[in-house]
DNA sequence: TTGAAAGCGCTAACAG
DNA sequence: CTGTTAGCGCTTTCAA
């Protein structure tokens, strides 16, 4: 026995536009309009098409509306690799705005591969998003000069455009943030030979910081010292590493500035084993504070970078481009230095 | 002047599959079988699509194939907050999988309103993807039931289906690894009141994981008491407070063993405000093994969820699911436990 | 092995 | 204020 034509209950398994016009006695034109709110409908008729919406439960289409209208209301994440509460972070403000503005988000890691392997086909681009947020290393600069040249609406998150194009970024005060943790280092502390634990190579925040650290040397009259500076990669098993090593070599310093906090981490891990004490022999201090620096012990003197605000500024001026065409070329977010235990401060206050 | 008609380039800025077959001198159809793999092509003739593919740099605009195959080749996920370690590792789980099998992900947090707000008008479903993964109580039962009764494709992430109905299920093997976490505080330490820090009120998790915990408790023959029990909310200020309470309450246990790692931690800051020490007053245990419990002070024995296997492994049951039209109904993922110090072992072993 | 043509559900002129 | 209609770019019969 077939599948019979009776129509079991007037209602569609899932209702499209001409069966929200047929049931409210419009024509789609009309549903349409009091769909998107565009161009003027009687209220009376729009009332009878939200009813029939309401009782059909309609939602459109995505793919037709986009195929109509050439948008997607989709915007698209472009990121190295899932990890840890800074990500978290960046995505719920990124998610937040993106959410409450009406669109959607689609999200993908390169996982390394950063425009190499995928080239010339991207999963996310023209034909399934409106514009891109791009993190970081997470695409290729000729990739990024592709999409330019093709007029994709596109911010990049902590990473400056190539030479020549402007294309919106947002980031940190980054040289400021780390000036500060320097100098208290510094000034209030008094400590003269301090590391650099560097971030990854290449990376744009670890090299402001790290011009931050030297301007604080500078003006402190402070010799820089190229031995002082090693990598840690955002890594705290590289840090330890790296300090443990610099530790066996007999290098002298009274204190580490990292590069973030994670990398912070690892330098106490190692300074520990090492049995030195922090701060009383070595002081550390760190950036981001990511959610773990306070539970450290001792608690992180770091510099506090506003990660989820810079999720939601990036959604913002990519919104912006897109609407309007135009959005700020250089957002610089504010840092903060926060001062617990490990810089040697000892004021026994309440840690935030 | 107008903008001149004269074919600047001969390629368009935006090839579509028009181009493609114009430049390769065969159909459309023929087109889309080479991209899709559908149906037979020559070689010869498929080598000339490719090239022309190629020198176009095509990529099938996702709207109209969607419209067409009423597929949209993504997958949703629903969450209640973004937050944390935890998150990061399931969402990596799910990202990845989902990334290797051609599909995209499209990310909705509701943001505590669980398919009330967004009542009738969830911004994921049918109209913009092909399945949802459902993370705890981000959707309404009411919700839930309405896309089964479409027969929407679905995986529920650590919570179960509503009565009567057979949605796929992924969660941890919660009931056993507080189990074996209780019973060690039971076997190898003697403790004999162990409180159970609760997770949030509801929580399915925090539900099985209280239930290892009296399980063990019976088969050692101690009491249930229900004053022991008390709610951390899978928060650690909240932790923090309530054991805090309890302790002024005169409330006496030697131990407690915690929903998660963070409210773990919270009572460790507890406990220590308090002047107990930790393991030796009051030994303390959590669940998940998140990314921070080996760096705690001291560092969290715990019970190791695998967090990223889980997203893996609903993402894998999902797009099972969508494409034979069945999944297993429900998967249990292995826990195991972690010893460090915070129980009282303090077996000066290097730590993992 | 290939091509022609009919939609998929919607938006956006255009006409009234 | 409302309806008609021509696509948007692709998949998918159906014929050849």
């Amino acid at each position: 026995m077939q599948k019979e034509n009776i129509p079991e209950e007037n209602i569609p398994v899932r209702a499209n536009i001409n069966d929200v016009a047929r049931r409210a006695g419009v024509s789609i034109a009309t549903v349409s309009r009091v769909v998107n709110k565009t161009g003027p409908v009687a209220a009376g008729t729009a009332q009878r098409v939200h009813t029939a919406i309401a009782e059909l439960s309609y939602a459109p289409h995505a793919a037709a509306r986009g195929l109509a209208s050439r948008k997607t209301h989709i915007l698209g994440l472009l990121f190295p690799e899932i990890s840890g509460a800074f990500f978290s972070a960046l995505l719920r403000g990124i998610e937040s705005y993106v959410t409450e503005n009406g669109y959607g988000l689609l999200i993908y890691s390169t996982q390394g591969r950063a425009g190499d392997e995928n080239n010339g086909s991207l999963p996310l681009g023209k034909h399934n998003t409106d514009g891109l947020i791009i993190f970081t290393d997470s695409l290729s600069e000729m990739e990024v000069l592709r999409l330019y040249a093709h007029r994709f609406p596109m911010v990049l998150l902590h990473r400056s455009p190539p030479q020549g194009v402007t294309i919106p970024c947002i980031t940190f005060e980054n040289k400021g943030g780390a000036y500060q943790a320097v100098k208290h280092l510094i000034a209030v502390h008094g400590y003269r030979r301090i590391m650099y634990l560097a971030g990854l190579e290449g990376n744009e925040d670890s090299y402001w910081r790290e011009m931050g650290y030297r301007q604080a040397l500078e003006e402190a009259g402070l010799p820089y010292d190229p031995t002082l500076v090693a990598s840690g990669r955002f890594n705290d098993k590289v840090a330890e590493e790296v300090i443990a090593q610099h530790l066996s070599d007999g290098l002298t310093f009274d204190a580490i500035f990292a590069a973030d906090d994670e990398s912070a981490r690892g330098a106490i891990a190692a300074l520990r084993r090492a049995g030195r004490r922090v701060p009383e022999d070595v002081a550390v201090a760190g950036f981001d504070d990511a959610l773990l620096s306070r539970h450290l012990d001792p608690p992180l003197t770091t510099v506090r970078a506003p990660i989820e605000q810079a999720g939601r500024k990036a959604a913002e001026e990519l919104l912006c481009l897109i609407r309007t065409g135009q959005a700020e070329s250089l957002v610089l977010l504010p840092t903060e230095l926060v001062i617990r235990r490990s810089c040697g401060c000892w004021l026994g206050e309440i840690e935030k």
